[in-house]
DNA sequence: AATTTCTTGTGAATTTAGGCACAAGGCTAT
DNA sequence: ATAGCCTTGTGCCTAAATTCACAAGAAATT
């Protein structure tokens, strides 16, 4: 087949995939059909072959892929072989909880640096890190050897002054759950995760 | 123009376009042009066009947008002229953080209930509720008066067990953060909030 | 070796979303 | 009035994503 450019769809969907073929690995399972992937993840094995085939082929037809060299395809793509360094900026509600959050540094996030304008918290040992002043983002973006994605969480009022600085200091991925919508150029990914507009999507539905 | 069902990627805009005219409203302005209304949402004149044209005719061809009027249609399109009722189970370092933020309230949705099953927190005053057992979650929500929206922020182990009891205490809408795909009839609304799989698609980004 | 039984991989068709470009319509000024 | 200026609303075309359906290939069986 001529590879073509992996569609975002996909993309967002190989996190999927990968956390039950994890599963399954860890239950021991060596062989798994697209069908009861699909299943798992609430899609449809055509949809699923389709996914992976943008990878290349793996399976072996009349018997399925393979767990363990799925998770090794899985992973490479989407960048999972090398650690990648967080910051989090805001200690407020959210930032703290990201933080105690177990899920990230098991998956290969690491976070190394925090911080917060209230001086209150600056200094605050949090995790097994200190709370930086978010005045000086970029030097202590630097003095841990540089951060790959930052996590904003501050009130909306200041997320995209934090943003700019988050950039300016090198970092080129940005998760963002301030409810406003921020502009970065178009050599910096963003995401956004917004906890009011999910409600609101449901609450369409409800109508 | 005859009237179609509206895409479900305009219904994931219109959250946004709201709280940008929202914020035109504090401000006192009280007519916007596609183009900026576009501009600050990050997305184009056209495309925000055509979303509200599902929605009716509201602009004023050489003028622009009644911001009042839009914030009206696009509340009631959205279904947020009435005040839902929540429920968070979970009550570990995500699910406080939720309940402490502010956002909800003033967007119209109100948490009721809030649940865990450690004995350590049953009983104990959160925010200004009391943290129930998620044994007898169906009876405590019968007694708040039903429950629109469930938040599940439980491990991924329980979440599916949760949603089921969720389900059966007529729950029709569920926001879940546990990272795992949950498996939920058709008659309910699921939305899933991933972290692991955000920093994983920016993973493939930086990659 | 041939046949049957699976399940993958993928062209082709279908559906959905995005964007262009311009006619339609309203306001202002002369 | 009428002309000129703006911005909306939308038909139509393009692009992206999904789904179908079947040939291709591998293992098991006769």
């Amino acid at each position: 087949m001529k590879r073509k450019r992996i569609p975002q769809t996909t993309i967002a969907r190989l996190p999927l995939y990968l956390r039950y073929l994890l599963k399954l690995a860890r239950k021991g399972l060596r062989i798994i059909s697209s069908y009861e992937l699909a299943e798992h993840v609430g899609t449809n094995a055509a949809q699923l072959r389709k996914d992976l085939s943008y990878l290349g082929e793996f399976g072996t037809r009349g018997v399925g892929y393979d767990v363990a060299e799925l998770i090794r395809q899985i992973s490479k793509c989407l960048g999972l072989t090398k650690e990648w360094k967080i910051a989090i900026v805001g200690m407020g509600k959210l930032g703290p909880a990201l933080l105690g959050y177990k899920g990230f540094e098991q998956e290969g996030f690491k976070i190394v640096a925090i911080f917060d304008k209230n001086p209150k918290k600056i200094g605050k040992k949090m995790g097994n890190l200190v709370v930086s002043d978010v005045t000086n983002l970029k030097e202590v973006i630097e003095k841990v050897g540089g951060v790959d994605i930052g996590i904003i969480t501050t009130p909306a009022s200041v997320a995209q002054k934090v943003a700019n600085q988050l950039i300016d200091a090198g970092v080129r991925a940005i998760l963002n759950f301030a409810p406003v919508t921020l502009g970065v150029p178009s050599n910096v990914v963003l995401r956004q995760v917004d906890l009011t507009t999910e409600l609101q999507i449901l609450s369409f539905h409800l109508t």
